[in-house]
Order: C-alpha cells, then structure tokens, then sequence
DNA sequence: GTCTAATACCACCGTATGGTTGTATCAATG
DNA sequence: CATTGATACAACCATACGGTGGTATTAGAC
C-alpha cells in the first residue's frame, strides 16, 4: 500500500524550514537542480543523516522534492513553495502601506 | 546599569520568529502599532506570559519594537525586519530566473 | 508617598528539534 | 542473483522551545 507523503504548504512549516542557516544553504544550491544527497552532504559539517533530515523537512515544507535519476536521488527546489512565504511578506507589506496611506489622509483632512 | 539589548536582524531569527502562528498575527496585528501586550495577550488562549514571550522573540529578531505610551507599552511591527526576509526569498527567486534563462539559452543553442 | 495597572522576569515542565550511530531498503552493475 | 552505491529510517541524546504560575519592577493615579 502506498500512501503519499502530504505536502501541506503551512507557514509554520514552511518559516520553521527557512529558519536554519543549513537548509536554507541547501535550498539555494537546489536550486540548479543537479545535487543528490551526498554532494549535498559533503558541503556541511555534519553527518550525511543529519543533511538528510534536513532535506526531509524542507522537503514536508514542500520548499523541494527529489526525484530519481538512475540510482540517485536529485534534489530540487520549489519555486511554489518560496512564494508562498513571499507573499505572506507582500500582504504584511501591503497592509503596511494601507495604514500609511490613512496615516497620511488624517494629516491631510486636520 | 543599562544594557541595551542587541537586535541582530539575522535569518535564523526572523524565519524561526515567523514559524509560528501567534507571532504572525502579532506581526499583522502590531502593524497598526496601537496595541499593547494586554490588548495582545486578550485575543489568544494563553496566558499573558506566553504572549510576552511571542513578543520578545519578534523583538529579538528585529521583527516588532516597543515604546511606552503612559504607563502601557505599544508593539509595533518594524517593516524593515520584514524585508530583510522577503529580499533573501527575493535572491532565491532571482537565481531560479536565472537559472531558468540559463537553461533556455542552451534550448536554443543546441 | 501609596496604590495599582501594565509589564518584565524567573523557575519549572513536557515536547520538539538537531545532532549522532547503526541498520534496512532499493536499484544499477557485474 | 550477489554486490554495492545511494538513500531511508529508527533509536537515542542534549538542548531549545512553548507553555505554565509566581514574583519583581515600573510609572501613573489618588
């Protein structure tokens, strides 16, 4: 029985991945798509497990996914994930400008 | 003796600030920069506390300050931490353009 | 000055997180 | 099909995190 794994998009999870300095790195050389696993791991100062952890949350963050090329496993980013937290950031921006905006308006009718 | 608090507006700080729902609406809430930590603390299901420490992370990362306003003290969210997030989600974008291009231009090159 | 509302801080507790090592699976290769 | 390179997963450990209640500090109100 196969049960695929849930990619939720949550900004919990999606902030929480983004929160290492290690994962991010990761994130950013995925980015070009040709890294397996062990030519990522090589790079950090850590065990391959560890790297691979780190891989698995960024990957139920849906930041990246891996799929196969003949026995390795290729990781690449997720350009629908990086958006997503982007644009929470937009609205906080937007919301931003709103509030200068009738900041602004008040000074103008006093 | 006074020592001022150090804001260091690094990644590992704003992401893991913002993996957290609460804090987000706090961000969202302190926008307007009228509340206080009381006014906060009411729309949650914690205790006051709790609350006090959501905002002390936001304000550690650089993400919302404090100022007294009489005997209250007002949290306002501090847009320039909220940048320094969305330009590295910028940089990303910027590098999978790139790479994007790069890939095109060997389409057609081959 | 005394009282009190608003905030800050401390100690504690359960659970999540980041790291480790070791073992299991899985697919190409000989 | 046995081997082996690449990845997955489980158990474990130390520390960080999110919550709690209780106590201290601070600045207006009286």
């Amino acid at each position: 029985m196969v049960v695929s794994m849930q990619i939720v998009l949550d900004h919990d999870r999606i902030f929480g991945a983004l929160a290492d300095a290690t994962r991010r790195d990761i994130v950013r050389r995925a980015i070009d798509g040709q890294a397996g696993v062990v030519e990522l791991a090589e790079r950090y100062p850590m065990s391959f497990a560890a790297v691979q952890k780190h891989v698995a949350i960024l990957e139920r963050a849906g930041l990246v996914s891996k799929h196969r090329i003949g026995r390795r496993k290729v990781v690449h980013t997720n350009l629908e994930g990086l958006r997503v937290a982007r644009r929470l950031l937009d609205q906080y921006e937007e919301l931003w400008r709103e509030r200068v905006e009738r900041m602004t308006q008040l000074v103008r009718e006093s």
